[in-house]
DNA sequence: TAGATTGTTAATCGATTAACAATC
DNA sequence: TAGATTGTTAATCGATTAACAATC
């Protein structure tokens, strides 16, 4: 795999859709497409698709395609999804408990262990089986048990501070549900997802279809 | 407002953002702000900021800079926020239980009005006041209560055949959490919310910070 | 070998940034 | 008026697409 230029995030926001696709062929038998085929499936451009993977390497043979498994598995590993990853929810409300109820990321390695929250009618429960624990605790809990990823799940007011505890407390990963951006050292990522944002962006097109033709 | 030119998506994903910080600001009581000062907030350059809100409208003034309130109620006619939107949910299982209970969004007038399911279990529940009905009714519901938005919440194997349905229904646009990319006519607008390529797009920036110095 | 299709360079397109004249 | 800051044009940068030589 190149490591020597840097690959824009436009790239490796494609990626995961690569291979949600390679999957489905998998699935379907198919064991070779061209970049062609491909890209009719999928909806880049050949070109595109030879430009992003030849980022990562020669995944392709001339004259005969890419083989489907093995690009999944090249994928996959440059995603980073042939490890295990332990994360934690902090915010037992209603997003939370939906997290760690939607099982569905688990398969790939995602292992939602503890759940925090300050709200001591909360503290003792269990969410499909994954125990509420107390704030107080948390930076302890991600220390001992080598938490990777904490997802925040709270109110936009204490999300900062929730960040600068986990941050300090050693994850190297940030799942953000709270609708503002946060502040992390360079060394943690982060990656959020604003549904707010996402809604009134779809009322937007929503409006634009409707008047365009005004 | 301009509408002779088509404005660019990477715009349009920029204005929910533009619209939280100056909802800030109002609740801090500033009533105006320069490109300049909302630049070092906000993270984007002056000449952005500009360019992005001169698509729309020459809302600044010279010397001055922007009102806040003003611009905030701009930005959220321009992104339809100034209407109610009526919403169904498919799918009753976790993630759509998640979203009738998550009601962040309501009082920005989006408004859950129903869930359906196909599981004889699941309908007439009612989840947070929400009633759950049969799949079956669908068409007829929609038709007569003029829902205006579908949140797909379903497997990623009947989230198309239900796409299909609710644009028959006349739905003008989708929001879909299934990890599936969907086919849907041009006047119907859709938006995309994939946690787990969100999920593996972190993964991968996890990766690349831990070996960035390798 | 001939045909197919990649890997990669070059051209194009679009989005961001810089510069500055207009103007409040 | 002088100073500040926008609106807008021009320059730059980056990402996408096209073209084609390399090669299986």
């Amino acid at each position: 795999m190149k490591k020597d230029t840097k690959i824009s995030n436009a790239v490796i926001k494609r990626l995961p859709r690569y291979r949600r696709y390679l999957k489905e062929l998998q699935k379907k038998g198919v064991d070779k497409i061209s970049s062609n085929e491909f890209s009719s499936l999928i909806g880049y451009t050949a070109s595109q698709i030879r430009q992003d993977l030849n980022n990562f390497g020669g995944f392709g043979q001339q004259g005969y395609g890419y083989n489907v498994e093995g690009l999944y598995n090249e994928i996959s590993a440059i995603l980073g999804l042939d490890k295990e990853y332990k994360m934690i929810i902090v915010g037992a409300g209603n997003l939370g408990q939906a997290i760690a109820n939607y099982t569905y990321y688990y398969k790939a390695g995602f292992v939602v262990c503890g759940i925090f929250d300050i709200n001591p009618r909360l503290i003792g429960l269990k969410i499909n089986d994954i125990e509420v624990m107390d704030y107080e605790n948390i930076v302890e809990y991600v220390e001992e048990n080598q938490i990777n990823i904490g997802i925040i799940c709270t109110t936009k007011d204490s999300a900062q501070e929730v960040a600068d505890k986990l941050c300090f407390a050693g994850v190297s990963g940030l799942w953000n549900f709270a609708p503002v951006d946060l502040e992390v050292p360079d060394h943690v990522a982060i990656e959020n997802v604003h549904l707010s944002d996402s809604l009134h962006s779809l009322a937007y097109h929503m409006n634009r279809n409707a008047t365009e033709n005004e």
